[in-house]
RNA sequence: GGCGAGGUAGCUCAAUGGCAGAGCAGGGGACUCAUAAGCCCUUGGUUGUUGGUUCGAAUCCAAUCCUCGCCA
């Protein structure tokens, strides 16, 4: 570990019940992952975690209707997250899931904390109970008549014909949605979370030093605690999910939406494990000069701005010897809006949806990556269109970027092979190496802010100036008359896309590297990522690992020395047929 | 119904009280190193609507319409 500033990366835990599409990736990977690699680059100690969550209701559903465990069924998809979030280079120290015994043993600490500490309390609540299969029923199992509109087939949770939330009990004419019988309501005891008595520290938090959050979020957070916080259950009745550690509890489980949160604290410990320095976790979760931060889309917002401080604060000095000591309430929650698909929402059950895996099979991971970011939903909704994703990638990335790294390596390579020696620097060739030089302050500045459009725009624009500084110049006339003249004129372009290869680095990290290694460089810019067996307390899962080891990439203009060889390059990006639209477009619709 | 966000050029977005801008698309031009890419010039706006505050409003206030989200 260096001696850089302590940066927590927490990403949204995705259910592991169908594979991850482009409104996730847009809402929270990428971001996260952009921001991370940044802070990689300029030296600081990055961790960044996440997981699939393994214990939803929506993964024991689609379990049932399969016919399979909820285990063989997230375990599926676990594997698909791995394997697509490799691909397109989401860079987690750790991507483990909610179903290990660490996840299990400290969110089970967590709910002892809350209750030693007085923030806990028993409340009985009617629920629905099937006899035919001996057990309760979560909402969305129970079918009915709607009461506001008369839909006959309204689910237990929400109205699928009105929209309206509900309260499984209003239903009318209500039978199991499993084998059809008519549930009866009975009694349960359960575990609430006293939020109204940990709602003024909430609201302090959410006063204090808030200036950077994005307005969307902190209104909407403040707004909601002002209304008065009410005790939410922590435990139902279910069997699949991680048992209440209390006698009597035995047949109930830890709500997933109260240990879904933990795993962020539970990965970070697991990471320390696997690293094989069991505290370290601390560094970023009880040194107060860390900065933690949380990429959700806006769906989750008050699970992290109020839920997840209110958790963080009722356990106080958890795992710590110092009594004094408190875990890190997150420095921001950079929540995203959400990515439509060509106007309308993504729907699994509709298909209207691009999953990674199928967008991986015909695309670059980096052409991809560049679109994604161009229209991040960073302050309202944004769409992914096929046609803008072909215009941009063959009129920004390709054009701009691309077509600079290449066009000047080949010149280059063709008349010297090697980068050239320079003559003296004239006024132009100067401001265009201070201009690289202040990207990385005004990028850096952009990313730091959690502005990741901005942030891409601003280093484009510096290639777009190295297209200029180019015609200006004019090195193919040049060669003609005065080769050193040219020398010069390439020598300092080949400087500024030697900075861009890095100022681009957190956004587009595969042709970034590619450039890096053409360039002769042979220390990685970035660690590696790979997918381990984890065996721990006799169970084993696979997680997504990052070994930063050989990573050799930073922040700043490091000049490109004159004589290093060059080779005839490769161009860095393809370019896509408009074809691509029309062929996509049907994918849709069949 | 309540709350929040958004509405600016054909498209994607910037501009938080001081001459409404960028990229792309459209039109014109010179060039040839490059994936026919890049570069220069250029067309294009009653800032959703109405009213108010102000020397001055995209920006602040009020009302209203549309889109999205959260809650009931």
């Amino acid at each position: 570990m260096s001696n850089g500033k302590k940066i927590l990366v927490s990403v949204a835990w995705p259910y592991a019940n169908g594979d991850l599409h482009v409104g996730h990736l847009a809402g929270a990977y990428l971001p996260a992952d952009i921001f991370a690699r940044y802070h990689r680059l300029v030296g600081n100690d990055v961790l960044m975690v996440s997981g699939s969550d393994t214990h939803g209701t929506p993964v024991n559903l689609a379990a049932d209707q399969e016919g399979v465990s909820p285990r063989e069924l997230f375990e599926r998809y676990h594997h698909r997250f791995l394997e697509s979030q490799r691909e397109i280079g989401i860079s987690y120290n750790l991507f483990t899931h909610t179903d290990t015994p660490n996840h299990h043993r400290v969110s089970q600490d967590m709910f002892l904390a809350l209750l030693n500490n007085g923030y806990l309390y028993k409340e009985s609540q009617q629920q629905f109970y099937s006899e035919t299969l001996g057990r309760f029923l979560p909402d969305r199992y129970v079918e009915g008549v709607c009461p506001f509109c008369g839909y006959e087939e309204a689910r237990g949770d929400q109205c699928d014909n009105c929209g309206k939330i509900l309260d499984a009990l209003d239903l009318g004419n209500p039978r199991t949605k499993i084998d059809g019988s008519v549930p009866v309501i009975r009694e349960t005891e359960h575990f609430f979370i006293d939020l109204a008595k940990l709602q003024p520290f909430v609201e302090a938090y959410l006063e204090d030093n808030k200036e950077d959050w994005r307005p969307a979020v902190l209104k909407f957070s403040r707004n909601y605690v002002k209304g008065g916080l009410k005790g939410r259950p922590i435990t139902r009745d279910i069997d699949w999910g991680i048992p209440v550690p209390v006698p009597g509890y035995e047949d109930k489980r830890l709500y997933v939406w109260f240990e879904a949160v933990i795993g962020y604290l539970s990965a970070s410990i697991e990471e320390a494990a696997l690293r094989g320095d069991p505290e370290s976790w601390k560094a970023w979760w009880y040194e107060p000069a860390a900065e933690t931060y949380y990429f959700i889309g806006k769906d989750n917002i008050v699970f992290h701005t109020v839920m997840w401080p209110a958790e963080l604060i009722g356990v106080e000095n958890l795992y710590a010897q110092d009594p004094d000591q408190r875990l890190n309430l997150p420095t921001d929650v950079p929540a995203n809006e959400f990515m439509n698909l060509a106007g309308a929402q993504f729907s699994k059950s509709r298909g209207h949806m691009i999953s990674l895996p199928d967008l991986l099979s015909r695309y670059d991971a980096d052409a991809i990556r560049y679109y994604v970011t161009v229209v991040m939903p960073e302050t309202s909704d944004s769409d992914f269109f096929w046609d803008d994703f072909v215009q941009r990638n063959n009129g920004e990335l390709v054009a701009v970027w691309g077509n600079l790294a290449h066009r000047v390596l080949s010149f280059t390579h063709r008349h010297f092979g090697e980068v050239p020696e320079p003559g003296e620097l004239s006024e132009v060739d100067v401001e265009l190496l201070e201009r690289s030089k202040a990207a990385f302050e005004t990028v850096g500045e952009h990313l730091r802010a959690r502005r990741f459009r901005s942030g891409l725009g601003e280093a484009l624009a510096l290639a777009r100036e190295a297209n200029r500084y180019l015609e200006v110049k004019s090195p193919w006339t040049q060669i003609k008359a005065d080769r050193a003249a040219a020398a010069t004129s390439l020598y300092v372009v080949l400087q500024a896309i030697n900075a861009l290869k890095v100022l681009l680095a957190p956004f587009l990290p595969f042709s970034s590297q590619a450039l890096h290694s053409s360039l002769g460089y042979e220390q990685p810019l970035f660690g590696a990522q790979r997918i381990e067996t984890i065996e721990s307390e006799g169970r084993t899962h696979k997680a997504l690992r990052y070994d930063d080891s050989q990573a050799g990439g930073q922040w700043t203009f490091e000049t490109l020395p004159s004589g290093r060889a060059l080779q005839k390059p490769e161009p860095l990006f393809k370019k896509l047929d408009d074809s691509v639209v029309e062929e996509e477009l049907a994918r849709l619709e069949a």
